[in-house]
Formats: structure tokens, C-alpha cells, sequence
DNA sequence: TATTTAATTGAACAGTGGTCAATAAGGAGG
DNA sequence: CCTCCTTATTGACCACTGTTCAATTAAATA
């Protein structure tokens, strides 16, 4: 007979946000339930829905950082001084790294099917795509290489990416095969 | 007060499996509940279990016949009397037609992650890939292709099924699409 | 006709996401 | 110190899920 904890111990987003994470980063979306999350904060399951509408909206709390760490990981070699050939390279090899690293958060990014999820999720996979986009193209506009084509690049990764997440790999187990993806699309843009 | 139906309405594997197969590939595997599909059979939930071990075992018995199916288009493009270019430009677009058209199914076949349904499909997906990769490098010996080159192909056309299941478009509003990416494949090994 | 077997039922169980009235802690004003 | 009010928390509750299983009965067999 206690509803409400004493300040101290009192729910926060970020608290929350951090056990969910952990949670989802190794069931996966659908195999963590709001109990077991509440569970381990030592709270009611209900609490949660104060603080966020629903287990879809405390999910992409998370994911909006994961965004933001692949741009960045896109920039930063955007900034590195190589010529366009091996930027192009970098960065074909930099996504697919990112996506094998972060798997389940790769997962959370691109291949959530949950339609509550989906809803969330519209504006920011396309700023990231936008954002690889931009840099691919700029690094080959002395050939001729059309918007399709990028996109086609994406997919690609995409494929990748999505096939080594599910037999569980690490990007190491798979870095050659990984340059050797990355020099196949290549070899289609020049 | 009827716990047993007359003979000529007992229920069977096929009959179970066509309304399931409408079901699961309309909605979804995640979407589409044993009382649904007891449902619209006119039987209670309970006998499916008589005649399937579970949901993923009645699932399985219909990704079984995809697998099938999928060698089967593989093989008619194959006999088709096409240029070699041609035939794999098909092989490319029929694949992704396939995983289109077939959506919740290609999703178990080869993006599964849950692992009651992954104990049931072990040798099938490896057998497809072999049949793809037979056809594929047959059809550009003549050419500088690697068995890396047709795995890249394979992971990149896995991609593009992969990404525009997730948005659940049909295979029509992404045919134009479809090609052109079959095309930038072409491209990679020319 | 009596007995066995096979197929079906529906209640029950443990779990899910989500809602909401009831409740109490903490702060504000007097 | 004592109200009053906001705010955070609880846990019962709802409708749903996959799965199990004793009870039941139609059909097949002897």
C-alpha cells in the first residue's frame, strides 16, 4: 500500500530509458514486455505510462540517439582526407561496421515492422538517408551516377547489413567480405 | 454441445493451411492470431493444435512450399529463351517480385529472428541460395564474376526485398524500381 | 451391439499492452 | 502547523495472445 515512492527514488524518463535500452538491446522490441522493464526499475508496470504514452514512444526515445550517431560516423569520415574513391569506400564499409556493431539498434533503425513503432519513426531514417545520400553523391559527381543509383548503393548496404544481423556476426567476422561488398558497388558507379 | 463435428466438416491440414496461408499473408505472421484462423474455419481454437504441434510449426508447413516456389521461378526464367543479360536481368527482378508478393513469408524464410520458428528452417534457405547462385554464375561465365560477386548480388537484391517489406508496398509500386536496381547490379559485373 | 480410437471442444493458465480510479508524497499559501 | 492542490504511483481490470488438457462424442472396429 504505497502509491507513490518518496522523491528520491522517483521515476525518470532517463531511468526508464536505460533499463528499456539494455532490455531491447539483447531480447529485442518484441520480446520485452512494459512489466519486465517496470520490474526491473522496481515499479508498477502503469508508472511507465505516465511517463511515456506507450511502449512504441519509449522505443523511439532510443532510437533517435542512434540516428544521430550514424550521421556523425558518416561526417566524420566526410572530413577525413582520403581521396573521393576511398571516401566512397570508407563509407560503404563505415555504414555496414555501424550496423553489425549496433545490431539491435540497427534493427530498431531499419527493420522494425511493428506498425506503432513505424509511426514514430518516418522523419529520421530519411534525414539519416538524406544525410548518406548527399555525401555519396557529392564524392561521385564527376560520374555519371543518378539519385537511383544511391539509393540502389543503400540498399545494398542495407542487404548486407540486415543478412549478417540476423546469424549474429561481428563486423570483424565479416570485415573482408564487408570491402569486398563495398568494391562490387563500386565497380558499379564507375 | 457438439465436441466432435460430423465426418464431412472434420477438419484437415489443407484446410487449416488455406485459411492460414490468406491470413499470414495478408496480415502478417505477428498479426494473425490461432482464434482468427479457428475463426473463420467454424472450429474452436484448440483443434488447430490437433492437427499443428503450434503456430510456427503451421507456419512453417506453409514457408515449405514458398521455398518450392521460389526454386520453381528461378528454374522457368532459366528455361526461358532469353540472352544471358536478359535472363539475369529476370532472375534479379523475379526475385524481388517473389519477396514482395509473397512478404510474411519471405520474412521467415530469410529475416526470421524468432527462434521457435528459426528450430524449423535449417537446410531450405542454403538449398534456394545454391539454386540462385548456380543460375546466376552459369548465366555470366563468360565474365569476370566471382562467387563474392554473387553473393553481393544476392545480398543486395535481399536488401531491396528487404527494405520495402518493412513499408509494405506490393511488388507493382515498386517495379520501375525493381529494375532499374536490377540494373545497377548488371552494371557491377560489366 | 459394445468397445476402442480419433477428433473436437472450451475452460483454464500465464502472459501481453493499455487504461484508470484511488491514493499518497511534496510543495505552496496562509 | 495546517490545509489545498498538483503530481507521480499503484494495482485491479480489460481484451487479447499462444498453449495445454480433461472431457466429450462421432466414427471405426471387433
Amino acid at each position: 500500500m504505497s502509491p507513490r515512492k518518496s522523491v528520491e527514488r522517483e521515476l525518470t524518463r532517463e531511468m526508464i530509458m536505460n533499463a528499456a535500452r539494455d532490455l531491447f538491446t539483447t531480447k529485442g522490441y518484441e520480446h520485452v514486455s512494459m512489466r519486465q522493464i517496470a520490474n526491473i526499475l522496481g515499479c508498477s508496470h502503469g508508472a511507465i505510462y505516465y511517463h511515456f504514452k506507450n511502449k512504441a514512444e519509449l522505443f523511439f526515445a532510443l532510437v533517435e540517439d542512434h540516428f544521430k550517431m550514424l550521421n556523425s560516423i558518416l561526417d566524420d569520415i566526410m572530413k577525413q582526407e582520403l581521396d573521393n574513391r576511398e571516401k566512397l569506400r570508407q563509407i560503404f564499409v563505415g555504414y555496414i561496421r555501424f550496423g553489425l556493431t549496433y545490431q539491435s539498434h540497427y534493427e530498431i533503425m531499419f527493420l522494425i515492422k511493428d506498425d506503432e513503432v513505424k509511426n514514430f519513426i518516418n522523419q529520421e531514417p530519411n534525414h539519416t538517408y538524406d544525410n548518406f545520400a548527399k555525401s555519396v553523391y557529392s564524392l561521385c559527381e564527376w560520374k555519371k551516377v543518378t539519385l537511383q543509383d544511391v539509393w540502389s548503393i543503400f540498399l545494398s548496404l542495407h542487404g548486407f547489413v540486415t543478412h549478417y544481423c540476423r546469424h549474429v556476426v561481428g563486423f570483424d567476422d565479416v570485415k573482408d567480405m564487408a570491402y569486398r561488398h563495398a568494391d562490387f558497388l563500386l565497380r558499379a558507379i564507375e
